[in-house]
RNA sequence: GGCGCUAUCGUCUAGGGGACUAGGACGGGGCCCUCUCAAGGCCCAAACACGGGUUCGAAUCCCGUUAGCGCUACCA
């Protein structure tokens, strides 16, 4: 058996969708899993909604997420000729006809179809016209479209995630292939390009499966057998409907900006509809790909709730190394625009490795970076303060408030520390709560982990500015 | 309306005739951890949509009902 041959065929009339990535996350992965091809094609053909910017955003997410092509990226709007080609062979083999109806007259149609109740199928009058009547009116230069002529028989597969599927040919109709234009239609356009690519498995969202079947009768008038078809399930929103921009952020470029991990992004996505069976959860790349299969693949859709997100990127970012981390950070202080560089953050690596100062003094050289930009945390830093942790909780506030009473200048820790416990006594709090902000900074203690060290470092910063800050108050007072 | 797909805790899911007193994870509630943390540990609440079959036995198989979703264009 050849190796398969997958493809994400993404139109670029928007952002990347979530659903659209986790399309091309489940194709990539197969192909991985299988030692076989994934193609890119973006299916360009719509012109009104097509922009190079759209395509280029896609690119982008797909690289973000570490999903990479073999091929392409293959523009469909560049093979015009091969899908008029396929029509008009069609056409001679008798197995399209052309038809003369305008919009208007379908229109009414369909009108009175549906007024009637019923459900409207082209009544096939164009295909009744003899051949003077077709000649008189080419000649004559009247619009036409070509119409592919589906008899009435079942049309079934074997889906590799829903089973059989089956459709009735008189529930279909005859529809359009190539437009007056002379452009395809999307149905002609995929199933020329799929067996141009010798795409052997076709792995899409759920929402094709009503075209399935007319692809299918394409593929055989073309004389080519149909691929292997395996429709994925739809990713809803909190409210059970169909993801779409009114959920919220529901482009991977949002998720990319509020400091989720990519490779987060990307296990998250995996189990959206998709199991390896068992209680694995947190699964590294390469995992993913040695357990991926289509069986695994779930046949309910599945609701998109970013709640998981945020604690499965929490278990990424702990795991994430330093050097990783660092830049990781000064990069997101820096789009909030507060100037922290990877050179600023460097002293608090340093220290922590070396362990030389106390943290004490690291968290102080931090904490004057920061404090001229609380105002921007509680606008904007939403995802920021997340990320850096527990430091703005309630305990905290509530540690602060009492020690509002402490004198400016006996910032020293032991002090403080039976300060917390005081604290921790009058307010009925655990005094693992009480300290915990402050614990590591003011004790210098040793540590475990560099990696999260550097992270508390920062939380900690913040809170001694605001430690700092009621001090100097009560000492003025 | 027609056609199609789907149906396990709030959410993601495990399960594929007896191992089910239906498991895990997120979220929620409670407790523990004075060398940290976005972490960890322990406990609790929380689901097989409904009705019929088949079978000694059904969350698992079949049929129906209901509900949700999708498609129903000279969009993709």
């Amino acid at each position: 058996m050849t190796a398969p041959r997958v493809r994400f065929a993404p139109s670029p009339t928007g952002y990347l969708h979530v659903g659209g990535a986790r399309t091309a996350l489940f194709n990539w992965l197969f192909a991985r899993h299988t030692g076989g091809t994934f193609v890119l094609r973006i299916e360009d053909t719509d012109r009104e909604r097509s922009t190079d910017a759209h395509t280029q955003v896609i690119l982008d997410g797909l690289g973000w997420l570490g999903v990479e092509w073999d091929e392409g990226p293959f523009f469909q709007g560049e093979y015009g000729a091969r899908h008029r080609a396929d029509a008009e062979r069609l056409l001679a083999e008798g197995k399209a006809y052309r038809c003369f109806c305008t919009r208007e007259e379908l229109d009414a149609q369909r009108a009175r179809a549906e007024a009637a109740g019923g459900a409207f199928r082209y009544d096939r009058r164009c295909r009744r016209l003899g051949a003077p009547e077709i000649a008189a009116r080419l000649e004559s230069g009247t619009p036409f479209t070509i119409r592919f002529l589906l008899e009435d028989s079942e049309i079934a597969w074997e889906d590799a995630v829903h089973g059989r599927i089956s459709f009735q040919g008189r529930d279909l109709d005859d529809f359009v292939i190539l437009r007056s234009d002379g452009t395809a239609i999307y149905n002609l356009a995929v199933v020329s390009d799929d067996i141009a690519m010798r795409i052997s498995h076709v792995i899409r969202g759920d929402d094709h499966i009503s075209n399935t079947p007319k692809q299918i009768a394409l593929y055989r008038a073309l004389g080519h057998e149909p691929p292997i078809f395996a429709h994925v399930p739809m990713i809803l929103g909190t409210d059970g409907k169909k993801l779409s921009k009114r959920h919220g952020a529901t482009a991977v470029g949002d998720y990319q900006d509020e400091g989720i991990l990519p490779a987060a992004m990307r296990n998250f996505l995996a189990l959206l509809g998709w199991s390896p069976g068992g209680d694995r959860e947190i699964l590294a790349e390469d995992e993913l790909v040695r357990l991926f299969t289509l069986e695994g693949i779930q046949k309910k859709p599945a609701v998109f709730d970013t709640t998981k997100l945020e604690w499965m990127n929490g278990q990424y970012l702990s795991a994430l190394p330093a050097a990783e981390l660092v830049p990781a950070v000064a990069r997101e202080l820096e789009r909030m625009g507060i100037p922290a560089t990877e050179r600023d953050l460097a002293p608090v690596v340093d220290a922590v490795k070396a362990r030389s100062r106390t943290l004490l003094e690291v968290a102080e050289r931090v904490a004057v970076r920061l404090e001229p930009s609380r105002a921007q945390l509680d606008g904007k830093g939403e995802a920021l303060i997340r990320k850096l942790g527990p430091a703005f909780s309630a305990n905290l506030t509530r540690a602060a408030d009492a020690l509002e009473k402490l004198p400016g200048d006996s910032w020293t820790p032991d002090p403080i520390l039976d300060t917390l416990k005081q604290v921790a006594e009058t307010h009925a709090l655990k005094l693992g709560d009480a300290m915990q902000p402050v614990r590591v900074a003011l004790t210098g203690s040793t540590v475990s982990e560099p990696v999260n060290e550097l992270l508390s470092v920062i939380d900690r910063a913040a809170a001694l500015a605001r430690l700092r800050e009621v001090a100097r108050r009560s000492a003025t007072a």
